[in-house]
DNA sequence: CCATAAATAGAAATCATTTTCATTTAATAA
DNA sequence: TTATTAAATGAAAATGATTTCTATTTATGG
C-alpha cells in the first residue's frame, strides 16, 4: 500500500520521488517551521546526493499545492511548515522555539463586510499570523 | 515654521535632512505602496546625487520608528506605505493598482482569547493584511 | 561659527533564491 | 518487463534585492 505522502503527491499530480517523500516526512515530523537550508541539512542525512535547488523547488511546489504552508517571517526569508489541518485557518507562531500551532479564529466575515461596505472593494484573500510565546516556552522561562 | 515631516523626524530622534524629508513627502503623496527602488527613482528627480542605500536605510529607519509601514507582499520584497492613521489598524491592498486603504477591523481580542485559552500561550503581535480589488479597479474593469 | 556625531554616496559585498542544462528517474504504454 | 517520454534532479552558475564599508559631507548644539 502507498504512504499517505505518496497519496498527497499524486493528488497534486506530482511524481512520487524519494526526495519528495522525504521532504514531506521531515516537515511533518517537526512541530516547528524550517528553512529550505534546514530541510536540506536533514535531507543530507538521508541522501548522498541532494541539491539545494531540489529542496527549494519542491518546497515551493508543495506549498503551491497546499500540502505545506509558508510561514510569514519578519526576516522575509522562506520558512515552511506542514500542518494536517486542511480547513482554512491561521497560525500562532512562537518567537522563541518556532513552534507553529493552529488557531481557528478568522475574521473573514467581518473583513469582507467592512471592505464591501466601507471601501466598496472585493476581498480576494487575507493573511493573518499571530506571534507570541507558546506554552512550553512560557513555562521554561518562568522564574 | 517647521514642516509636519520635520516634526516627525525629530520625534524619532532622526536628523532633519533633505533626503529624509523628500522620502516622507514622496511616500505621503502616494496612495499606493512603493518599493525602495521606486522611491529612489522619484528621489533622483529631486537630487542630483542620491544613493540607493540611503533610501533603503531611511525607509527601514522610518518604518522602525512607525512613521511609515511595511506592506506584506507575496514576493517577499520590501514595500512601504505612508499612512496617517496612528491607531493600531490593518490594511486592504489592491492587487491591481497597489492602493492601500485602512481597515479598522482587528480580531485582536478574539485572538488573544483563543491563544490564552486554547493554547495557553501569550500573544505578542499579529499581522493581518487583506488583498483584493479596490473600488476604482472594480469600476474600471466592469464590462 | 565650531565641533562632532550622524548621514550620505559610491562601490563592493552578501547571500538567499533561481536558472541553466546535462543527466537520471518515475510513470505509462506496449 | 521493457521502451518511451516527460518530469525531476544535481551541480554549477547566475541573479538581484539588500546590506556593508569607508571616505566625505552635513545637521545640530553650543
Amino acid at each position: 500500500m502507498e504512504s499517505e505522502f505518496a497519496a498527497t503527491l499524486k493528488g497534486l499530480n506530482m511524481k512520487v520521488t524519494p526526495k519528495r517523500l522525504a521532504i514531506l516526512e521531515i516537515l511533518s515530523k517537526e512541530s516547528i517551521y524550517l528553512s529550505p537550508e534546514e530541510v536540506w541539512q536533514l535531507m543530507k542525512e538521508r541522501f548522498k546526493s541532494i541539491g539545494l535547488p531540489t529542496v527549494y523547488r519542491n518546497l515551493e511546489d508543495l506549498s503551491n499545492g497546499g500540502a505545506i504552508t509558508k510561514v510569514i517571517h519578519p526576516d522575509r526569508k522562506l520558512y515552511y511548515f506542514c500542518c494536517r489541518n486542511q480547513e482554512h485557518h491561521h497560525h500562532f507562531v512562537c518567537v522563541f522555539c518556532r513552534r507553529v500551532e493552529d488557531i481557528s479564529y478568522c475574521g473573514n466575515k467581518e473583513i469582507v463586510n467592512e471592505v464591501s461596505t466601507t471601501l466598496k472593494g472585493k476581498v480576494l484573500s487575507h493573511v493573518l499570523q499571530v506571534y507570541g510565546i507558546c506554552n512550553s516556552c512560557i513555562n521554561e522561562n518562568e522564574s
